[in-house]
DNA sequence: CTGTTAGCGCGTTCAT
DNA sequence: ATGAACGCGCTAACAG
């Protein structure tokens, strides 16, 4: 109930504040026999350092603050698991904060940490342009993390290679002989998805694909509009003998609909999917082709690189993490036969 | 760069440190000239209250700390939603930690949170027995969250009628005509797995059905050990015709299980599961008979219920808020026919 | 309405 | 090896 402070341990263990003060952080010399008065003394009065004042003093917080769109998807709550455990391991604590896919709440947050004086900043940007994050976010240390604000130009990045992931998922499918494929993509906001659907145009143009856009559905990233995009889609099911589905959601909405329509993957369709997790495998219970995004080691990665950046304390140089999604074989793809 | 602190605004404006303070924190009189002023001179100079200091002298933080055992289970990161923004409506920021299921790790999650000097603690407790949390928990408002710890007694929770819940849920079979039913359960160690358990011997007793513990299976809370389970048992499935799972993993490993066999649901076994989370649908493209945690509304629960204990300081009354699962008719159960 | 003073809990000189 | 004094940035109490 009362507020055991240094000053209180001080004066059960006879000594002075300083010589708690050291023995609490382990710095200078103490004479044995002091030492274990204090140990006593804090241990009696179940004194715990106050790490708001030390902070203070020390002029950082040992914390880190995430600013994510979303909570509740399995994807970002797959990335928290290594931002929290690469977190533990450099002795920061986390602030995590939702920003509710709003650029106006994302601002908000930032101004919100700052406050708390966090070390550094990891980012999954809702602001595409980055003008409101760079206003907000001063000097103090930044990772973004997936996307790139396209004002942003000398920021620290982790990122994954998209366009190649992208590639890879839609070649699967072409490698297996399907030549009419459907698509569901994103909307055009984020680079993610301009470079997977880039992505798409180079490799149907490579080879020789004519790419029917009355068969590709654009949705926003989430899944009531993806199974929107889903359901217009496999209206028109006998078009196409495959589909790719340029992120997680537009997968997750094909195959409710299939099976609500009662259309089996892969035996009447082939599935190809980008953005699945790393966890995947736990939670959806088809195994589905899938190019997938490395949730866990991507947030380790950000952490490892803020980490760095609050170390090395210059904000001159940046740098950048480019990871590879990995490619995993489902079962969801079959050879095109007429 | 240079830390800007009240100080160097009320220099700037050419006023006291207290006139400063009392425009930021908008309490106290001052003069419209004063406050035009300050305001400027904040915002010519990037001004931001340090919350740590604002903290020190307050005596609050207006932060909270999360201890929960995993991240990256879709049901927990639901939950997290429910917590993030009721915390955000009441002004609390909020601290993640991640116990890994470890009593050692929760332990010290608790007294590195009591360090920050948080205003509370939510908490899915590890610790079955509660010994380890009261020690380090000390006299910080705290909310335990779904499991009661043995040892602890008048303690503030929120959890969920886990009985009621369970007894819906494969009465649902019963009511359907199945009387023989294989099932996953959950070990032991948490008293919602026992109440569940419980659930399915009163039922069983109470219609009269013989409880064959050659198709109980009993798993540990994730996918592998689950699925596993949901091997063993989906090799003696001609002896029954349908199925209850007591948790979520066991529902995700036999749906993934029944798939690789060719095993059909519901046209070959049908399918009942408790523990679902409200987003399952958005991730499950199958439409599963469940009986749901309300997983956002626990979140949020929580976090009321702490930040009434904290503004009422009284520890001496507790409170519980008890929640109900919702039933979720869906498409893996059918009419028992020979 | 405003400035001065004191103190929150701690780390850090600097003497001793 | 240890203690006294100062300051981190801020709020609260008081005086004017």
């Amino acid at each position: 109930m009362p507020n055991i402070s240094i000053k209180d341990v001080a004066v059960y263990a006879k000594v002075s504040k300083s010589t708690v003060s050291r023995v609490v952080s382990q710095k200078g010399y103490v004479s044995d026999s002091s030492r274990i008065a204090v140990m006593q003394a804090i241990e009696e009065l179940g004194y715990s350092p106050n790490t708001l004042a030390r902070s203070l003093v020390s002029n950082q917080s040992k914390t880190i603050g995430i600013c994510v769109p979303f909570l509740n998807t399995p994807f970002f709550a797959s990335m928290m698991e290594g931002i929290e455990s690469e977190a533990d391991r450099n002795d920061y604590d986390v602030f995590i904060y939702h920003t509710k896919d709003s650029i106006e709440q994302e601002k908000r947050a930032i101004e919100k940490l700052i406050a708390r004086r966090v070390d550094g900043i990891i980012i999954i940007p809702v602001d595409t342009k980055g003008r409101q994050i760079k206003k907000a976010i001063g000097s103090t240390p930044c990772v973004y993390l997936i996307r790139q604000p396209s004002e942003l130009q000398s920021i620290n990045m982790v990122s994954v290679d998209d366009y190649m992931g992208s590639r890879n998922a839609l070649e699967v499918l072409i490698h297996k002989g399907h030549r009419k494929i459907g698509m569901i993509r994103g909307v055009d906001v984020y680079s993610t998805m301009r470079d997977r659907w880039r992505a798409c145009e180079d490799v149907c143009n490579q080879y020789g694909i004519d790419l029917d856009l009355r068969y590709v559905k654009t949705s926003e990233l989430n899944f009531k509009s993806a199974h929107l995009a889903a359901k217009e889609l496999l209206a028109d099911y006998k078009e196409f003998s495959a589909i790719y589905s340029l992120h997680y959601w537009g997968c997750a909405g094909l195959i409710k609909e299939a099976r609500d329509r009662g259309i089996q993957i892969p035996r009447d369709i082939s599935l190809s999917s980008f953005e699945a997790f790393d966890d995947w495998n736990t939670i959806m219970p088809m195994s589905i082709t899938s190019n997938r995004y490395p949730s866990v080691e991507m947030g380790q990665s950000a952490v490892k690189l803020l980490h760095q950046i609050i170390q090395s304390d210059s904000n001159i140089s940046t740098s950048s993490v480019l990871l590879h999604p990995s490619f995993q074989e489902g079962k969801s793809v079959v050879e095109f036969k007429d």
